[in-house]
DNA sequence: TCGCTTTATGACATCGATGACATTTGTTAT
DNA sequence: ATAACAAATGTCATCGATGTCATAAAGCGA
């Protein structure tokens, strides 16, 4: 690596007169300044960073941990940020982080280094991997959680209701008449899984009807291919479902293909419900009723969220947890229960 | 900011001690380290990461310039580069380059100091675009150019045949009996949209066929919405196509859902084909046939260019160009043109 | 040409952390 | 109890760039 020590001895200069070429090239002649230029092209010089912003002030970006990349819910999320980011002034470094890997550890530890992270984000489900919160405070690195399935008084968050916007779906197809709801799980490792699960429920005991068998419940995992499987097993009951709420767009989606496979209408003979309003709900046909996020308001938050924990540093010991709002979005899959 | 003086001297040790306690805990006597680590605590430190890194040798993560990151073009290359990232033990920073931005330089310029960046890696169409492209051998800064639609003799790239691939299709179609093609274009500024046309009217050239009338091409700009407007259009024709083949898979994935809405199977009324074996590719019914770029390879092979750029940066002035293979994965949205 | 102001350049300290080496403290074996 | 050695901690220099201040060179009026 060639320094702006190399470059100024090849220039016959100073350091600092290198230095005043690349940051006030005014204030240096212009024929010295030409032949410190050509001695940064000849070895092909470029600043260190870290130097530099050593001797400027820190920055740092914001490290984003992502376990899957190509979900929808992370991939969403990660837009979001980035946008927030981008708001905010800020710069966001991404690394994978892939479950089960025996090296985790050292991995994280290189990222805060040499990632030159300081303040990370974590998603679902890294947030509620507590090894890796605990290394993070033994490391003196912050994070933000967003939807943690538990608080942790270590870390501030961004949540959402999960269980009460399922309740909200479920409450919506009451509305137009089912009675008999498929749902399907999402990823039994999210916390997510299990509120959208239990809004389910909520929804049966809130107005008092029976809950449901447990033959409605089919396991999915947010991914499209277990939402096959899923689909399949729902609609092959001898009493199938009028309507199917998956746990998210993408197993809404295998849903809508394995009902057009089997010739059902949407939503006349099945209605479709997802949650999380992915790219893939309005591109799917029909477009799918949702529930949407806020995702570009909760990175806002969590962007937010690491400015305040630089500026009131001193003020340590007060985490908290915001939650926001959701919102249903009814668009075609969802329809009333068919006369038949 | 707290340094790790601050903590030293709170914790009544010296400055290295505290430095052993954050990176060879072991070498430090039990009692000290909890001191240390109470310090630590109290005072909210966190290592500064350019004064860590300016002493262990420089890093540099990759910078990345997204103009739409909700494109899935964009966001599958985005996820491929993480990967080869990974795989190559390196970080990428991302930062969202919105078009024409008055402020574009300024932001650029503090994307290179502040967000740490040396090696940029720029996609369609950023990297086609000239004044920054100026800006970077300006700055010294290197990049790597992703599917460029021209050479450009100071940075290396990485590019798939985009008009063999759409002849391929194109021939495929014919293979099935196809000879009313309907073609959406991309969007127009995408050196791409004009080769995979081409492509098509070599396919033509080729069987010595006669060039498909205008009226075929209809006008799309890859983005699902303006893929509904174009298949209104295709599909309204006096005499419609019995396949269409989209510019890429969102555009096809529109095609299909414009077909269902009309009461046209798929593939039995219509064959849709996409381009670029995006998530969606999967996710619609039916599933598309599409042209797979291989993403992840084209992604080593930029990280690994940006690698050898710190390698032999001696000999300057030698760059090239890599073409990286494609395939055509058949899949369920192609048939046999129907007998009616 | 001399003294004085500007302009151009250089020497040195500094940012925060860590490596190399020095020193102190603790432990073990005799 | 003491040499001998290991463990724990400290001192100082260093990474590369830039701010501060000092110095050298150039410009300029009389």
């Amino acid at each position: 690596m060639t320094t702006i020590y190399d470059v100024s001895k090849l220039a016959g200069v100073s350091a600092k007169t290198v230095s005043r070429v690349l940051n006030e090239p005014d204030r240096v002649k212009a024929a010295t300044r030409e032949q410190v230029q050509a001695a940064m092209k000849a070895l092909d010089y470029s600043p260190n960073a870290s130097a530099r912003q050593l001797r400027l002030g820190g920055f740092s970006s914001i490290g984003l941990l992502l376990e899957d990349p190509a979900s929808g819910y992370q991939s969403r999320f990660h837009q979001a940020l980035l946008t927030a980011c981008m708001e905010a002034g800020k710069y966001m470094t991404v690394e994978l982080f892939e479950g089960v890997m025996p090296d985790w550890k050292a991995r994280v530890d290189r990222f805060l280094t040499e990632g030159r992270v300081r303040d990370l984000i974590l998603l679902p489900t890294l947030c509620d991997f507590a090894p890796l919160k605990e290394l993070l405070r033994e490391r003196g690195a912050r994070a933000v959680l967003i939807a943690p399935s538990v608080h942790d008084p270590h870390f501030p968050s961004v949540v959402m209701d999960d269980r009460a916007a399922a309740r909200q779906i479920i409450e919506y197809l009451f509305s137009l008449g089912h009675t008999r709801i498929g749902h399907i799980t999402g990823h039994p490792d999210h916390s997510a899984s299990i509120l959208r699960r239990s809004g389910v429920i909520e929804a049966y005991d809130a107005r008092g009807l029976p809950r449901p068998k447990s033959e409605l419940f089919a396991s999915g995992d947010f991914m499209f291919k277990k939402g096959i499987e899923a689909a399949e097993t729902l609609l092959s009951l001898p009493e199938p479902p009028t309507a199917i709420f998956a746990a998210n767009d993408e197993t809404a989606a295998a849903v809508a293909m394995v009902a057009h496979r089997r010739g059902l209408s949407i939503p006349g003979d099945l209605s479709v419900v997802g949650f999380d309003d992915a790219p893939i709900a309005s591109a799917v046909w029909p477009q799918l009723t949702t529930i949407a996020q806020p995702y570009l308001e909760m990175a806002r938050k969590v962007v937010h969220l690491v400015d305040a924990w630089d500026q009131q540093s001193t003020q340590s010991g007060f985490v908290s947890t915001y939650l926001t709002p959701h919102e249903l979005v009814i668009r075609e899959s969802s329809g009333p229960v068919s006369k038949a």
